[in-house]
DNA sequence: GTCTATACGTAGATAGAC
DNA sequence: GTCTATCTACGTATAGAC
């Protein structure tokens, strides 16, 4: 199954992510393409599987980061967002998987969505504690501050995987700004300079 | 044209817009697919002309509102930002086009992208306009400043079609952050306190 | 677990008649 | 300008043998 999806990874780098064929993926493992099926069931299961995967991956990449949230939340927020965008340029065909709707008929089920909630879940964590630690303003972990946040960060991703598809993350022109809009973020949420205690 | 046009847009809002086929609008026209070839060479000169026509009503939508930029620029910007969001909700298939990289293998040409450039350059202006209004500090114009605000708006539309794709503009959930996101980019650059004259 | 054979459907594009 | 006929190719998926 690893070998399945690794494969039809390739392909769509090389074809374009609504073109994957699975004769395609099946010749390249020196496979029939009915063999395909005693691993996946069709094709949408194959791009539910590649979803659930990237999304894993994402949280993996995250992960590490979330630790650091107790003693500086912003630069672990920064630290956490950046490892992200980085995992994005390394994985431009998931990351169009995850964040275009690039295939037509094809919606993740909720099991391969799960790990999105989670993140969710995490990044309002994450605001939480930088709200705690005086460094953010409360309306932050709103609904419209958590989706402002999220927009932010799609848009960095879509203008780059748009615009310049194959660059790395320290080199595209909209990844690069990704210190500066999560500057602009904690700027717009800056806390009232009234006293905590 | 105008009719295999409209018709080649009707179907990708049904079946999804890399699933275009043009057997399917010839169906749909009551012709045979060869008949088409008499007025696009190929299916790539279709997506073309749609990116191109997408790119203008963009275009024409943001017309009316640069006028004020005389006047009040700030109020003008999202003016124009928020009838472009509102024509972004209307015309969800053309700005997949426009915005994401759905179709395998199609990427505009240099005469269907002109108007990209053009809109680019009317943004540039309209910063400007604003900076010399003493709205925004000098930096918005940068390059950085510049791609700062296409990441907050392509965030935006990102977010809303890939999460509410079927929505007003004035109802999503991202949509409607359209002036938040402005104010966020109006607070970040606001002009130093200097005097000016 | 992999295969052959096959059903079944689709597509884009061209040649050449009318 | 539209058609028929055709080329050429590809795809997903299933049945059933080994």
């Amino acid at each position: 199954m690893r070998e399945v999806l690794d494969t039809a990874i390739e392909v769509m780098a090389e074809e374009g992510v609504a073109a994957l064929s699975l004769s395609e993926v099946a010749r390249r493992m020196g496979m029939r393409p009915p063999s395909l099926y005693q691993y996946f069931p069709s094709k949408m299961a194959i791009y539910d599987a590649l979803f659930e995967r990237g999304m894993r991956q994402m949280g993996e990449v995250l992960k590490p980061h979330l630790s650091g949230l107790a003693e500086d939340p912003r630069s672990a927020i920064a630290a956490g967002q950046t490892a992200m965008i980085s995992w994005v340029m390394a994985n431009p065909v998931l990351a169009q998987l995850l964040y275009w709707r690039p295939v037509p008929g094809f919606e993740p089920s909720p099991n391969a969505f799960e790990p999105a909630v989670q993140q969710l879940e995490s990044l309002r964590n994450a605001l939480q504690a930088a709200v705690d630690a005086g460094q953010l303003a409360p309306d932050a972990v709103s609904e419209e501050g958590v989706a402002l946040f999220t927009v932010l960060f799609s848009g960095v991703i879509s203008q780059q995987l748009s615009n310049e598809p194959s660059t790395s993350a320290d080199k595209g022109r909209f990844t690069r700004l990704t210190p500066t809009a999560l500057d602009m973020f904690f700027r717009y949420y800056t806390p009232t300079g009234g006293q905590d205690r």
